[in-house]
DNA sequence: TCTTACATGTGTGTTTTACACATAGAGCAG
DNA sequence: CTGCTCTATGTGTAAAACACACATGTAAGA
């Protein structure tokens, strides 16, 4: 029952604390197909690029794609043409890159309220 | 069965999209008790200069404190003294003060990454 | 033939957050 | 002194987000 190192209490010294926005994994998603369409495990292995050290979970991500599918932000076929085993390739809609839009202004707030929390830390440091 | 507007699927206009950090409140709370001690309902109404609009739910607030408390990070003490009901008043320690460094440093590495993100973004718009 | 890389998925548990409600002291308006 | 609001602390539980484990199949190369 011990809990693991990515679980919610930390002892100071022991385990790690990880800062992360929550389901960032969808606007990068929308970012990596707004560039270029690709499917799932081609976006799997570029989300590194902007998530860095946390990978993303491919199960977690299949799943994301298709409920992104299911709300029209993307769309996708089968693409059956290229070598290897078929690939659902995905694109984004235009109102995948007008939610796109609403994601990077939302993190932008973000970045303010972080900022304003590591400049009062720094204060009394 | 509609989802809430904190819902995690968002229609392009129709939802609000918002960016937290996850478990925020936890160095929220670590800072504000580094600037002076505080009880739980004190601490509720402080913390929005921290969180801005995301108002933080008093019941998981409470369990957040007890939990702290349980791993070292603050104590606590009935304030009886005071008028109106009993205050209990919580006081950050060592080890807290210590995993808060850990946050702000976590929190540092965050806004890089959603810099890079925002800076990718803005390149195509 | 076996292993590895590519590719897509399901099932389920854990963690985090949201929503709803319970309890009680104290001050004040009527 | 009754009811109302503000202060103050909590519990119960559901939903959302995320992690972990596993299943399935193609294709290429050792």
């Amino acid at each position: 029952m011990r809990p693991g190192p990515r679980s919610r209490r930390h002892h100071a010294g022991r385990w790690r604390v990880f800062a992360r926005v929550e389901r960032f994994t969808e606007p990068a998603l929308l970012l990596l197909l707004r560039e270029r369409p690709g499917h799932g495990y081609d976006l799997l292995e570029r989300l590194p690029e902007l998530t860095g050290e946390q990978r993303v979970e491919m199960g977690n991500l299949y799943r994301l794609l298709r409920a992104l599918e299911e709300e029209g932000l993307v769309t996708s076929e089968w693409d059956e043409s290229s070598p290897g085993p078929a690939k659902r390739r995905y694109a984004i809609t235009e109102q995948g890159a007008q939610l796109l839009d609403q994601w990077a202004e939302a993190l932008r707030r973000s970045q303010e309220r972080t900022d304003r929390f590591l400049a009062r830390y720094d204060e009394r440091r």
